[in-house]
DNA sequence: AAAACACATGAACATATGTTCATGTATTTA
DNA sequence: TAAATACATGAACATATGTTCATGTGTTTT
């Protein structure tokens, strides 16, 4: 995304900004939910379309079974990921797609993560 | 910014992402920053390019003279914030500007602070 | 010089979050 | 049916974060 498109936003204007209270706690809670480098890898890898195991996103995340097990199980109850049970593997996947476009446009910023363009 | 654009960038491939853990780990960190309803607020004020007095920010902010002030001294810390003295006012603006590009990109999310369009 | 203003700072505390360790559970394989 | 696989769960703890209260500091006004 260019400036040029960016800027074509308006930013909320000072006497509004109590009206837009929710807003801003509903926001802080989103982006909560992505502040973390385990969570952001498995939403990275997930945003990808396909559902994965545990172990297959275990690899990439590179961190202790049970932790990425207790994050899992956080963004369930939160509503991002959906689990599905096929034999004695769990799938997961992005339930809220919308946290794709906030990734994507995250990846769109200057300095927070960049995807190989183009 | 629309969803072809968006789209346009590809994601991280699985086999590259212990190469990214420390952009994952710049980006958690940045989130942080931001996830934060009372810094949302900050941040968004400040977005619209002008300089801000403490008491200005603290009307739309709507919180304790003091947490306030101790949110001010994080982001300063963390060269999000830059601040000005005058008198016996400081002048608080962005300094980090590419976080009013990650704000700006937000806005544009279908969940995340709403600007009014156009 | 004293009071008022506009803030910053530090202590103290509550709550949230991240992390590990040990153990539990469902499913499949031997 | 016993062992192995693939996870989830709970307790326990350390650290981080948010918040308040009291107080300090520099500047301006009276």
């Amino acid at each position: 995304m260019e400036l040029e498109t960016i800027d074509k936003f308006k930013i909320i204007e000072p006497e509004n900004f109590k009206m837009y209270r929710t807003q801003f706690e509903e926001s802080a809670y989103i982006l909560k939910a992505l502040a973390n480098e385990t969570r952001l890898c498995v939403i990275m890898q997930l945003s990808r379309g396909s559902e994965m195991t545990v172990s297959e996103l275990r690899e990439s995340a590179d961190c202790e079974q049970s932790l990425l097990s207790h994050h899992l199980t956080d963004m369930r109850a939160k509503g991002i990921l959906h689990c599905r049970r096929d034999g004695r593997n769990n799938y997961y996947s992005l339930k809220d797609k919308r946290i794709t476009n906030v990734l994507k446009c995250l990846m769109n910023c200057d300095f927070v993560i960049k995807g190989e363009n183009k």
